[in-house]
DNA sequence: GTATTTACCTAAAGTCTTTAGGCAAATACA
DNA sequence: TGTATTTGCCTAAAGACTTTAGGTAAATAC
């Protein structure tokens, strides 16, 4: 009987693949189990059940976006900054959507606050250095950009800008030309409306 | 044997509820039957299939979503319109998790537009009226908006925003009076780095 | 070279989905 | 009002995925 030689990140790495394939909630155990030609009982040894299988797949995808977002930012800064690392996302999507949709993934807090979602956070932040935002308004402002990246995102695999004019590329670059005008120009006080 | 008088809308308003409470993707058929004590094969006479159940439930949100927004716009403009429909969104979400879930459910195409996504993005383009967008402008700034909607939605449910300073509810505020003050003033020409 | 650990296996039970075909209640209509 | 048709829910059954328990052979330790 010949070994597989399964370790739970390779399997964690095919089931990332298996989610750009079939998308995230496709991804099964048995599929996994079919592609590696092992039964799936032989699975559970690496893996504790198909949530964590989920769980490990969305934790690779952070990791893979953290560092291709850091990549991106490395000798860049402002607005400069600012389209690289909104690039990454919308690239990962287009190039990776299962794994970006498995980045989309309700996490439990403690994972959350050991994923890599937290070096995503702070290169938001790095960004903002080359604006002028103090706290709390640096913190707000990195909600909003990863509201509007995960935001977009989303809507633009759910098809919802397909098909219709003006082009979903040209709509990107004139929201990141909105956004960086807005955080050169942050309102500090509530306006009255 | 008495009937239980089952209909597709009947069970969409269901399966609405029980997302609500067990989260969206663990609404299923069976539970449903069990929940109107009825044999699980009784269902696929009024749904076609389990696809069919969730997409019910997600048109079933939208419309419920865009009564809500059409109420809350009725008689306001500028940012007081703006701030009413937003939150609109974010109250759905936090009322009904599982529908607003539902309501982000990636749609084919026609369904999509059949649904009434379509009055929703209406809406947010009467909401522009208040402020001085023309074409395209005016369109990627609706799809600016309905990004920042789903995707702050889709942040705050997964828990990340809470537990940290500031607080979401302040974080919420903020950015919509940022979005009006970009509203207000549209970057025309792209800037410069 | 034996002992232990580890990787994968078989077996089995539980859940969910979906289809096929049957009977009885509701409805239509003379 | 009595018969005919439709319709709603049923039983039965097959197929897929998940998960646990316990076994055997390969790898590793010493």
């Amino acid at each position: 009987m010949v070994r597989a030689g399964l370790t739970p990140h390779l399997l964690t790495r095919a089931g990332a693949e298996l989610a750009d394939e079939v998308g995230f909630d496709q991804v099964t155990v048995s599929e996994l189990a079919r592609r590696f030609d092992v039964k799936v009982a032989s699975l559970y040894s690496h893996v504790r059940n198909s949530q964590d299988l989920k769980t490990r797949i969305a934790l690779f995808a952070l990791e893979e976006l953290a560092d291709r977002a850091a990549d991106a930012l490395a000798g860049r800064a402002g607005k400069d900054a600012l389209v690289a690392f909104a690039n990454v996302y919308r690239d990962y999507g287009r190039e990776h959507p299962g794994r970006a949709a498995a980045a989309r993934l309700r996490l439990d807090p403690e994972t959350a606050a050991a994923s890599a979602g937290v070096r995503h956070a702070q290169m938001t932040r790095a960004i903002l250095r080359g604006y002028d935002l103090t706290e709390p308004d640096a913190t707000h402002a990195v909600r909003l950009l990863g509201s509007v990246f995960h935001g977009y995102a989303g809507l633009e695999t759910a098809g919802g800008f397909s098909h219709s004019a003006p082009d979903s590329e040209e709509t990107w670059v004139r929201i990141l030309d909105a956004l960086d005008a807005l955080l050169r120009n942050w309102p500090t006080e509530p306006t009255t409306p």
